[in-house]
RNA sequence: CGGGGUGUGGCGCAGUAGGUAGCGCGCGGCGUUUGGGACGCUGAGGUCGGAGGUUCGAGUCCUCUCACCCCGACCA
């Protein structure tokens, strides 16, 4: 024997070894969940075929899984801005440097993230083009327009695109260089109506969060600090993520007052024959919430999908040792695959190059919300071995039960998922009054601290370089009485979410 | 942009003293297997990130360069 065979058996008893003593059976090269929450998640979006890294820096590959879970949350998403009255249109990706550079705020806020086009063929041009990291600039002056009159207001539109944002530090999903969202633009003849929308979009964005991804989230404003470069004013709902418990901005809604109205000259003339600008908002929600979902949900075995919007909601994995048990299980298979109609997503695991643990394996890591194991045994009790993926609970059930019990099964599911994720935000939040554990708990991954603060940048600032926390959001539910600012001590009527974030 | 690290088959790595590459996984074929990541036999696959240099000879030494990863400042 070689010596490097005897270091390979050497690494497989260790791992074996490993496995039985955390207790995570057969679950091979994947981080710990808890010990190492970072490499965790890359290791889970890389072997659960979800993304793949690309030779363009920055950039990721969003492969056939992953894209099946972003095309479920958009149509879901789709159908919900729809509803509120809102059209889809699509607007350039380019950007012409002046009009970019029209609102000094917007400018300023997005001129380090900003990839330019210089050349079009060998020749340079006149004036660059901007790459959208956002598409205000070109939409505000469109909308300028088409607006002479109240009576062209409000304008409703969506759109689904690709932005790009020079980012330093990428990671898959959460922050790559390209990136897809929505992006929501109206313009309206008041600031009530703007805000009024600006609210109820954060309402969609809360709404899909909740019922579908069973993500809970804390919809709050943003400190001047952290809102959108531009707005009045940025409402955000902030989740909370698995292992280190950082807050992930999840979904933003900006109401953008007039400022773009004005520099854009979005003008018309009002009900009394008087000149006006237009008031605009803007509201996103990008793929960063693919990562959401990995890192709410995900466990020691890999990702675990919300029901809602799994691309697989049940996984069939036929079970036979010889020839002519196949040719049964198989077809049992396809019955029970036909009783269950098109009303959720089944697949079916034919391949007879793996093994059926190979595949339980493998599923669990995809995070496909049902198991269904048929095999001889099986068929002769005319029943099926049911496996959640949220408990890991088996049972066995009767095939003729399956069409009616599934759906109530994913929906079971779904809400077990949703209450394992408001018990982790529940108990990874403490309202502290003390600047002292405030620092611990950040420097503890303990979550989110609900502290008072007197609304000034320089306490802001300052828990920010000393405990890497930031103000997450003023959340809408306040406290009936006023406290005391976590860090000068003055007088303060505002609590505030800080935590780390991705 | 500052600090640290790594580049060797698809992936993970080894390569001791310079002598023109090796292991595991994966992959193809055949056979036995299949209720929690099966096994045997067999086969294919790399010029060692790139450029230059030292040397009879470089994965190994030297110089330069590029890329990527990790840690810090900015971000949906």
């Amino acid at each position: 024997m070689q010596a490097g065979a005897v270091d390979n058996l050497e690494s497989v008893i260790t791992r074996r070894c490993h496995a039985m003593v955390t207790d995570r059976g057969y679950v091979e090269e994947l981080a710990d969940v808890e010990d190492d929450f970072d490499r965790w998640y890359v290791e889970v979006v890389r072997k659960a075929e979800l993304a793949d890294d690309s030779p363009v820096r920055g950039t990721r590959i969003i492969r056939p899984y992953g894209y099946a879970l972003w095309e479920n949350i958009q149509r879901q998403l789709d159908d919900r801005i729809k509803a509120t009255g809102v059209e889809n249109a699509y607007f350039p990706l380019f950007i012409p440097k002046s009009m970019l550079e029209r609102e000094a705020n917007h400018v300023e806020g997005f001129a380090p993230e900003v990839a330019w086009v210089t050349h079009g063929g060998d020749k340079k041009l006149e004036e660059p083009w901007a790459v959208r990291p956002t598409s205000e600039a070109i939409i505000c002056p469109i909308y300028a327009r088409w607006v002479q009159s109240y009576r062209d207001l409000p304008i409703l539109i969506n759109q689904w695109a690709n932005v790009v944002r020079w980012e330093e530090r990428p990671r898959a999903f959460l922050r790559t260089v390209e990136f897809l969202w929505q992006e929501g633009h109206t313009a309206h003849a008041s600031l009530d109506e703007a805000e009024e929308r600006t609210r109820q979009m954060l309402d969609v964005y809360e709404d899909l969060c909740v019922t579908e991804l069973a993500i809970p989230v804390v919809p709050g404003l943003k400190s001047e600090s952290e809102k959108f470069a531009g707005a009045l004013r940025t409402y955000t709902i902030e989740a909370m993520m698995g292992g280190k418990h950082w807050a992930l901005q999840s979904g933003t809604s900006h109401n953008l007052g007039d400022h773009f109205g004005r520099v854009f000259e979005i003008e018309f003339l009002d009900a009394n024959g008087e000149r006006q600008f237009a008031f605009n908002t803007s509201w996103g929600l990008s793929t960063r919430i693919v990562g959401a979902v990995i890192m709410v949900h995900g466990d020691e075995r890999g990702l675990r999908m919300p029901p809602r919007v799994a691309p697989t909601q049940a996984v069939i994995v036929p079970i036979w040792r010889k020839a002519k048990e196949r040719e049964s299980v198989e077809a049992a298979v396809k019955t029970v695959q036909q009783s269950l109609g098109k009303d959720i997503r089944v697949k079916v695991d034919l391949r007879d190059d793996k093994t059926p643990g190979w595949k339980f394996n493998e599923w669990e890591l995809k995070g496909v919300p049902i198991r269904i194991e048929l095999g001889p045994r099986d068929i002769q009790n005319e029943q099926v071995m049911v496996v959640r993926r949220d408990t890991g609970e088996k049972q066995p059930v009767p095939m003729s039960d399956l069409p009616e019990m599934l759906p109530k099964l994913l929906e079971e599911i779904q809400e077990n998922m949703m209450a394992q994720a408001t018990a982790m935000l529940n108990d990874n939040s403490e309202r502290v009054t003390e600047y002292e554990r405030l620092r611990e708990r950040a420097s503890a991954n303990a979550g989110f601290s609900y502290a008072f603060w007197c609304g000034s940048s320089e306490c802001e600032d300052k828990v920010k370089a000393e405990t890497h926390a930031t103000i997450r959001c003023i959340p809408f539910d306040q406290p009936a009485e006023g406290g005391h600012c976590i860090v000068c001590g003055s007088a303060a009527e505002i609590e505030v979410v800080f935590a780390r974030a991705y």
